[in-house]
DNA sequence: AAAAATACTTACTAATAAGTAAGTATCCAA
DNA sequence: TTGGATACTTACTTATTAGTAAGTATTTTT
């Protein structure tokens, strides 16, 4: 596949989660690359098209590193884990996650790139509350709430501190992670 | 205080609340209001000035719940239980809430509305620790965690599930929020 | 009654946005 | 070697945006 359409997708997605969805531009894309605006729309018709592929890449991603953990044997901590470090990642790099910075445009979002962020939202939410109802039951994780709500509480608390780690200084990201952790044990 | 000067707060609230920032116009406001957009540049010059007073009218509000709820003797439970009432009356009404909305937008925000934004984000964990170390004091509360990580966790779940709940289908929100609730008594 | 403040409208401007049609250069295959 | 696919550029259009300058009607103050 092209170079280019991978680098407007990964610059579309850097933009996204860094100035979001509705205040990012065709030509903070082009002009980054080095190329002219038509050629952005030349790999991506329309910016709902950008969009979807965007989303659509996020699932890809997510899914590689599911199968990848279960081929290499993850057991329930390792694989929440290996999710959480993701989030940590992308607050040493002052980003935000997709769903926390697609979540509040989702209205004005085209339907394709709306039904594929579903997707992407169902996809993580389902497979946390699995990993935390097969860990609970292997006496990994301690927990009182039904899982769906422990999952979504989990999920939530990453997406929206990701928001809060840009705003309150002195927010110790690391510490709040471990926390979470640290909550599923006793 | 003038009456369209208070609806164009109104108004650009809930556009902010369900659309985003940089998604509504001073025409999605000046049509809703039957005045012409000049006329809301004349309470507003600017949009940033617009957002800025937005967020400090949350500011007063916040503030103004806080000094109802100590005159009125609202123990740590009384006080928690009304700040999720405002999350669930927003998930009624299919609204996010304001520093979940305009926190994806930080960066493309004007120095003015980022630091009332930051102030309102401060004024509410600040809060919402203190009520969890003196409820914890009291033994109201119980939990393991750090009382600021622990408010940073309820607070952040309550924000980003508002999103969750309009993108996940069958999401209960009040369920969820008794989830939160309950697991501050074991 | 005159002056001034209030609450707008009219009629714009300048910038930026998404998107397109038609053209060009390069490479690869038949 | 020629035709077509690929990867763009040039040069637009149309729509929308924030913002403004100048004018008008109404109310309030002096």
């Amino acid at each position: 596949m092209s170079v280019t359409r991978e680098r407007i997708i990964e610059l579309g997605e850097n933009l996204i989660l860094t100035k979001g969805y509705n205040a990012f531009s065709y030509q903070d894309i082009s002009t980054e690359l080095g190329i002219k605006n038509a050629a952005v729309h030349y790999y991506f018709p329309t910016k709902a098209n950008l969009g979807t592929s965007i989303v659509k890449t996020n699932i890809l991603r997510f899914e590689e590193m599911i199968d990848n953990m279960h081929s290499r044997g993850f057991d329930e901590w390792k694989q929440l884990d290996a999710f959480i470090k993701i989030y940590i990642k992308s607050n040493r790099e002052q980003k935000l996650c997709i769903f926390g910075s697609l979540g509040p445009d989702f209205d004005t979002l085209n339907e394709n790139t709306q039904n594929e962020l579903v997707k992407m939202t169902e996809l993580i939410v389902n497979w946390l509350t699995e990993i935390l109802t097969s860990g609970k039951e292997k006496g990994f994780f301690v927990f009182n709430e039904d899982s769906h709500n422990k999952a979504a509480m989990i999920f939530s608390s990453l997406v929206a501190s990701l928001q809060l780690s840009r705003i309150v200084k002195n927010f110790d990201y690391k510490s709040f992670c471990q926390a979470i952790q640290e909550g599923l044990k006793s």
